[in-house]
RNA sequence: UGUCCGAUGGUGUAAUUGGCAACACGUUUGGUUUUGGUCCAAAAGAGUCCAGGUUCGAUUCCUGGUCGGACAACCA
């Protein structure tokens, strides 16, 4: 529009320039206008009727991303219109989710704080002739609404009188009538292209107790009717929503027009969506119900809950929001950007120790029986600050199965029969003989070590191919480990033959419980706490561990090039 | 069939007034490394949905198509 002073959408933050996404153009656009003075106040407005998932997320940076940005505000506020199907349980875990995911509301609002104050904007329709009392059953409406193609009929009752509609309504509310008897409806055109606007329902009669107004009210606005003019009672200067609502929009115009109250700006964006998992409510709600998953933070959902069980940090996922940024076109993104947020994070942060996941036994033959070593271990390469700690070193210890080949392949680094290998933080070793039970499977690995090639010592810097993990099998601590994989097979798990449903692409292997082998230090790791076990992954102590049983949740592996192929 | 919205490497997001299509993930290659991790370096990969038009010049502006999505709950 302005062909002057156009503001540049880049931004200068310390050198570097970062392009502004659609939604940061529109708002610097409207605070160099002032169409709201200089104002930003977002919201996040969440239905207390499940828990949030990661697209939840998404929109929860951004509301609270841009307030923090522009120096405004972003208020929490629940849409709980609905009293059938919302709760307190609900309310509770998306305020913990919030927070968990590191954001602190400015005002933490209802829409039901706002029942009067609605119930008066109807009134006021009521009285300018735009709204009215249809006794019509839910049927009849849906009869006369038309199709996209062909126009609606008016209903019978839509030239109710003024004064008619006001004693209706208010004998609504009395509680007068049955659920179903009635509802408030706007008077707006049954012709409209746009069939929301085709007398669309304002108030429905409910005798249902609501989870924070009790039993207050018998009749409930429709979300139409109350999520604008929320917006507008709090003042937001930009209502950020999903695409799907942008036919709401005339609607939400068209209320706030008629009532001549504050005019928010809605802008709508696309939802997230991931390969291999499903994002809607209903969905997840599913798989919950069917036990398909072990519950709403099941560590393979993609709910904020579940995700921060498995072991996502608030960090990974907040600069995961930032990375795929937003925008109007329908997208899917790579899980693989999400797991790299997540190992970015992780690998800063995590402690390291040994854990074997499948245990072949290997024996020193040259070591002493009865002699242990505590040897020095890096906690965290990345972070010289953390320090070392000891492992215990003996003639008997547990290597992964996946580090040995009896007849190695092509660019295999790792152990072989004659071949060399080094112990990490410990000694360089050399498989001298591979013992096997009577079915011909593999029983131990015989094993030398080189005394003089301990970590440290000037004979460590000896070359060779491979550095493998390992664990003192007489120090050896027992574990339960919960390795994880995507719940579904295909990418897109909607994919489906016909008359089969998203559930027919269920990945079978999605968990697999081990119990392996950890050096002791695992002993010392809280609940929650993530570690990375080396060459392996990160994992992180699940909830359900006990004082007798500790259980890891493995997070996500490491990114590892070279994999075994055969086998 | 109606209305609205969208279309840029495999994926996601950029491209200032119309000026060499960039960044990230992923992939591949090389280097470093006591994690086949991290880190470092490099490469491949799009000519911007299609057809016209305006222009010296179009991802950007115009016209017409095509394809994809949303909308017909007393759900949100």
């Amino acid at each position: 529009m302005e062909d002057s002073n156009k503001t540049n959408n880049t931004e200068q933050t310390s050198g570097e320039s970062k392009s502004l996404n659609f939604i940061e153009l529109i708002i610097e656009e409207d605070i160099r206008t002032e169409k709201y003075g200089k104002r930003v106040h977002t919201r996040f407005p969440p239905e207390p009727n499940g828990y949030l998932h990661i697209g939840h997320a998404k929109s929860i940076c951004l509301n609270f991303g841009l307030a923090k940005k522009y120096g405004g505000k972003c208020n929490l506020r629940f849409d709980d219109t609905n009293p059938t199907k919302e709760d307190t349980e609900y309310v509770d875990s998306i305020k913990e989710d919030v927070k968990w995911l590191g954001f602190n509301w400015d005002g933490e609002y209802y829409a039901s704080d706002y029942f009067e104050t609605l119930y008066e904007y109807a009134v006021t329709l009521i009285k300018k002739g735009k709204a009215y009392v249809c006794d019509l059953t839910q049927e009849e409406i849906a009869a006369t609404r038309g199709t996209v193609t062909t126009a609606g009929s008016v209903s019978p009752y839509a030239q109710r009188s003024v004064d008619e509609n006001i004693d209706l309504f208010a004998r609504m509310r009395a509680g007068e009538f049955i659920d179903g008897s009635k509802v408030l409806r706007a008077r707006i055109d049954m012709a409209s292209p746009n069939m929301l606007m085709r007398d669309p329902i304002l108030y429905r009669i409910l005798h249902a107790e609501h989870h924070r107004t009790g039993n207050a009210w018998c009749i409930y606005p429709m979300y139409d009717f109350a999520h604008g003019q929320c917006d507008s009672i709090e003042h937001i200067t930009h209502s950020i929503c999903t695409l799907e609502f942008e036919v709401h929009r005339p609607l939400y115009e068209w209320f706030i027009q008629e009532l001549e109250i504050y005019a928010p700006q809605q802008i709508e964006f696309a939802r997230l969506n991931i390969n291999y998992t499903v994002m809607s409510k209903r969905k997840l709600l599913s798989l919950v119900q069917e036990n398909v998953v072990n519950g709403w933070d099941d560590q393979r959902m993609p709910t904020i809950c579940g995700l921060r069980r498995r072991g996502y940090t608030p960090e990974s996922l907040q600069n995961f929001a930032e990375i795929i940024s937003v925008a109007k076109r329908d997208n899917v993104i790579d899980v693989s950007l999400l797991e790299h947020c997540l190992r970015e994070d992780l690998n800063k942060k995590a402690q390291r120790i040994m854990a074997v996941l499948q245990p072949i036994k290997l024996i020193l033959t040259n070591y002493p029986e009865d002699k242990e070593e505590l040897l020095d271990a890096v906690n965290n390469p990345e972070d010289a600050t953390t320090g070392t700690r000891k492992v215990p070193f003996s003639r008997e210890l547990y290597i992964d199965q996946d580090d040995f080949m009896e007849i190695p392949q092509h660019k295999f680094f790792r152990l072989s029969p004659g071949n060399e290998v080094r112990l990490k933080s410990a000694y360089i070793i050399r498989c001298v003989d591979v013992i096997k039970n009577s079915d011909g499977s593999i029983k131990e690995l015989h094993c030398t070590y080189d005394e003089n090639t301990r970590t440290g010592m000037p004979e460590s810097n000896r070359k060779v191919k491979g550095t493998i993990h390992w664990v003192s099998a007489k120090h050896a601590v027992e574990f339960e480990a919960r390795l994880y994989d995507k719940l579904f097979l295909p990418e897109n798990p909607e994919m489906v033959a016909e008359g089969e449903d998203f559930r027919s692409n269920l990945n079978p292997d999605s968990l697999k419980i081990i119990t392996p082998y950890a050096e002791p230090f695992i002993k010392n790791i809280a609940v929650g706490a993530i570690v990375q076990f080396e060459r392996t992954g990160y994992f992180c102590v699940d909830i359900d561990s006990t004082p007798k049983q500790l259980i890891l949740n493995k997070t996500v592996g490491l990114k590892g090039a070279w994999q075994k192929t055969g086998k």
